[in-house]
DNA sequence: AAAATTACTTACTTGTAGGTAAGTAAGCAA
DNA sequence: TTGCTTACTTACCTACAAGTAAGTAATTTT
């Protein structure tokens, strides 16, 4: 029966990445799992500590493909980077990062270093894909790997929200030239 | 006294910059203005009337930016456009399309049109400057002018996101890296 | 068999949100 | 000077948000 806490992550997941996370209430959790807010307090006393399990589970889920794709060449795995962002774009998901970041100044100061630590890991596994990437000659581009890999992540969490307002195409043209730029 | 409505809007749009369109209350604004959130009704019928101003007033200084800069260079007038989003970054803004696009799905449908017109009038007027420029060999890059202003907004829309949660030097690396990418 | 723990529900509370109906003081218009 | 408009305020309302205290049925531990 940890069942229930599981799904109440997971809701609570996909309510922060199409709708925001000061736009989803308790009620948007518990009706569709038949069960009571009650329940979610039970599980997550504060909506703030709802929060942190979700950005924690992003961290694991960043750290579990880390691991997964370490033996790939870089290009290869910037390539499983773009299929995560396109599966989200499908779904009509934005990224937690560009969810979150938004309403970062209304965000609890627990919730806020979550978002923090999401972001330093993020980068950090992009930077190291990049400038490895560079070193075997899969990439080119030109300044510091660190500034590269921020507008490649700025790219990619744009593209999902500019889909959103302008029609799924933009994530198409964008990825595209985003990785005809690179390769 | 017009100069109510004004301020109404003013400090609308500050808040939906600095803790988006849900997160901010009537109350937000009718206690510095000292007023009564009736007052604000008075004005604004509906809080989606308040958002509708916010956004064309907006739309209404980006047409006036693109009159004032028509006759520069198109390199002076992406400059331009970089320090707009300089002065943002400064003052802890995102700006409009970062705050209202991941919310969307949660916006009334007159405020959705409201973005979209928003997002075609600074897509297009990009992609003009960028061709423009790359035609007199201002600009340098690869691929159609349009993919090229989806990537340079993204960039510059995702770094005021970026920089509230990493800090403010995100900014600086991120605009000294695309303007050296393109010039 | 008794005691404790787990996984909830029932039944609230408090606070605040957006919104409205009716009133009013000041200014302008006929 | 009477009446209409403007720019609000007063005083509400309803809905719903997050959160909590107390209870309970089922399982697990001792």
């Amino acid at each position: 029966m940890q069942d229930t806490k599981e799904r109440i992550i997971e809701l609570a997941d996909r309510l922060i990445k199409t709708r925001g996370f000061n736009a989803f209430s308790y009620k948007d959790i518990s009706d569709p799992l038949e069960i009571k807010n009650a329940a979610i307090h039970y599980y997550f006393p504060s909506k703030a500590d709802l929060g942190i399990a979700v950005i924690e589970q992003e961290i694991e889920k960043l750290a579990t493909n880390k691991l997964k794709w370490a033996t790939l060449p870089e290009d290869k795995q910037l390539q499983l980077l773009f299929d995560t962002f396109n599966q989200k774009s499908k779904q009509g998901f934005v990224c937690l990062m560009g969810s979150l970041s938004p309403d970062y100044e209304t965000l609890p100061a627990p919730m806020q270093e979550k978002v923090q630590q999401m972001s330093e890991n993020v980068l950090e596994w992009t930077t190291l894909c990049l400038e490895h990437g560079r070193n075997r000659d899969l990439f080119h581009f030109d300044g510091e790997a660190y500034n590269r890999a921020l507008l490649v992540i700025s790219d990619l969490l744009a593209s999902l929200l500019l889909s959103r307002v302008m029609g799924s195409e933009v994530f198409d043209k964008m990825s595209r030239q985003l990785l005809n730029d690179l390769l």
